[in-house]
RNA sequence: GGGGCUGUGGGGUAGCUUGGUAUCCUACGGGCUUUGGGAGCCUGAGACUCCGGUCCAAAUCCGGACAGCCCCA
């Protein structure tokens, strides 16, 4: 297959389809088909992030698909951020609809006209609901599969508050909820501030969780919104406090998308294919027997295998298929990403014992059947492994410069400089090398003299993005 | 937002310049022999993105649409 360094992007469309993630042949330009394997490995991140929302009170809700115009009728900055990318749907059969309605391009415009209907004293908030749907933008750029999309498979997270400290405790506990999954998917990320004008339209501001490619561009795999009271006050979203008095709640949000897989995909594969961090991984440890020599016995001990593995709750399955030998499997379910194989023929049966190979480094070792519950701690090291992997990366590829004539030239990397947030510096830079700012870093309290200007500035982040 | 390249069986391709019979690899179906790192032989089925134009004749030339990819902002 295609090399991952030299050729990040023929690599990434190659894996894809070579592991069965997604068929991107469908007719229309940013609209795949989900393949079952794609859809499982989705599926368990899905299940990730739902039981970490779970756990802190959230509730999953599903909204209609259609937002009628009139709800987007407002002269709300909200609305004007996506008006170039909505879909509509003008008719019924053959009947031109009265009132045009739109594919949601996010649920705020819909969710926060029944917001006002179940909300209506302090005893209701806070107001903490989920939903994980299709949303539907027209993108007119170049699509990526995973990447930028047109049906996008959305988480978004919405909450109502009594006030603003209390819609700050919420970004906080997105930002907690949020390290929980990223480690879950060995992910590793920055938080970023978004400059003003790269901010969710209609937030007061925007927190991003910016991942980075191996070619070297920075991915956005989650956001928080601030929303203060701007929604609120265009929706009508009031409560009665405690002394009776109708106050607006304060709003915020936390979405994610595919670009969770995205990331995962780019981040962790190689080029034998993908490497899925176990708690994702629709199969953890893949079986194959090697035929030879009272093949009955083999495959009696392999089902015996199995059979433990899953006792133990582990995702397991055995490769019975004949026809295909056992190198052709092997290099199957690399492709599939599969963290652990176990192979299984006479030498082992012989001798009590199972053969275990790693994805990572694929060194094989040989272990005791009565020791097979080792593979739960196996597993955890894969994931451990992979995280930090992830997490050098990130590191070798995020430089500090104090001069704009460091940026480097030759290659995509993060850069971290001070910036004063100004629209003009940042502009500078993108006029010197590709790059825009990501925003300032949240968790730095670093600061010195913009990279542009001179004035004082925040330790912040530049990179060319997806 | 601007520019460029490409569309041929499921995937990858040859053919296109110079219009006439579509090549090979891989994957797939059937059969036999195999199976400790992508097995072999026999056999079978399968394609010119779409719409329009030029022409006796279009995969090939021209225009457009759709789709995919790359570069620049």
């Amino acid at each position: 297959m295609q090399n991952k360094k030299e050729n990040f992007s023929e690599w990434y469309n190659e894996i894809i389809d070579l592991a069965k993630l997604s068929d991107k042949r469908y007719a229309i330009k940013g609209m795949n088909v989900w393949l079952p394997y794609g859809l499982k490995i989705m599926r368990f991140i899905d299940n990730i992030i739902r039981e970490n929302v779970d756990n802190m009170s959230f509730e999953e809700v599903s909204f209609p698909v259609l937002i009628s115009r009139s709800q987007l009728e407002t002269e709300f900055e909200h609305i004007k951020g996506f008006e170039n990318e909505i879909y509509w749907v003008t008719k019924g059969g053959s009947e031109k609809l009265e009132v045009d309605l739109a594919l949601r391009p996010t649920s705020e415009s819909a969710m926060y006209t029944m917001f006002p209907l179940w909300i209506r004293s302090h005893q209701d908030l806070p107001f903490k609901i989920y939903q994980i749907v299709s949303v539907y933008r027209y993108e007119t750029k170049h699509t990526r599969s995973f990447i930028r999309v047109r049906e996008i498979h959305f988480f978004e997270a919405h909450t109502a508050h009594t006030d603003y400290d209390d819609a700050e405790r919420q970004m906080l506990e997105y930002m907690d909820i949020w390290s929980k999954i990223a480690e879950k998917l060995c992910l590793p990320y920055n938080i970023d501030m978004r400059p003003d004008w790269d901010k969710f339209p209609g937030a007061m501001y925007t927190l991003a969780f910016d991942t980075l490619m191996p070619s070297g561009r920075s991915l956005q795999i989650g956001t928080i919104h601030q929303y203060g009271e701007n929604f609120a006050r265009n929706y009508d979203i009031k409560y009665l406090d405690i002394n009776g008095n109708l106050k607006y709640v304060n709003q915020t949000t936390f979405g994610l998308s595919e670009r969770l897989l995205a990331a995962i995909i780019g981040i962790h594969g190689d080029d034998t294919g993908l490497i899925l961090p176990a708690s994702v991984a629709p199969i953890q440890v893949i079986i194959v027997p090697i035929p030879g020599n009272d093949f009955d016995k083999t495959i009696e001990y392999s089902k015996n295998v199995l059979k433990t593995l899953k006792d133990i709750n582990l995702r397991a399955d055995i490769d019975l298929r004949e026809n295909y030998t056992p190198g052709y499997k092997y290099n199957e379910w690399e492709m599939k990403g599969v963290p652990l194989r176990i192979e299984i023929g006479s030498k082992e049966t012989g001798s009590n014992t199972i053969t275990i190979v790693s994805r990572l480094g694929k060194n094989r070792i040989k272990i005791p059947l009565k020791d097979i519950s080792n593979i739960k701690d196996m597993l955890i090291d894969h994931d451990k492994k992979l995280m930090s992997n992830a997490k050098s990366m990130l590191d070798e590829n995020t430089i500090f410069i104090d001069n704009i004539n460091a940026i480097p030239v030759d290659k995509d990397v993060l850069i971290k400089a001070y910036w004063c947030g100004s629209r003009e510096c940042s502009d500078a830079l993108e006029q010197k090398k590709d790059i825009t700012a990501l925003g300032t870093l949240y968790n730095s309290n670093d600061s010195g003299k913009c990279i542009v200007c001179g004035n004082n500035g925040k330790m912040s982040i530049f990179a060319r993005s997806y």
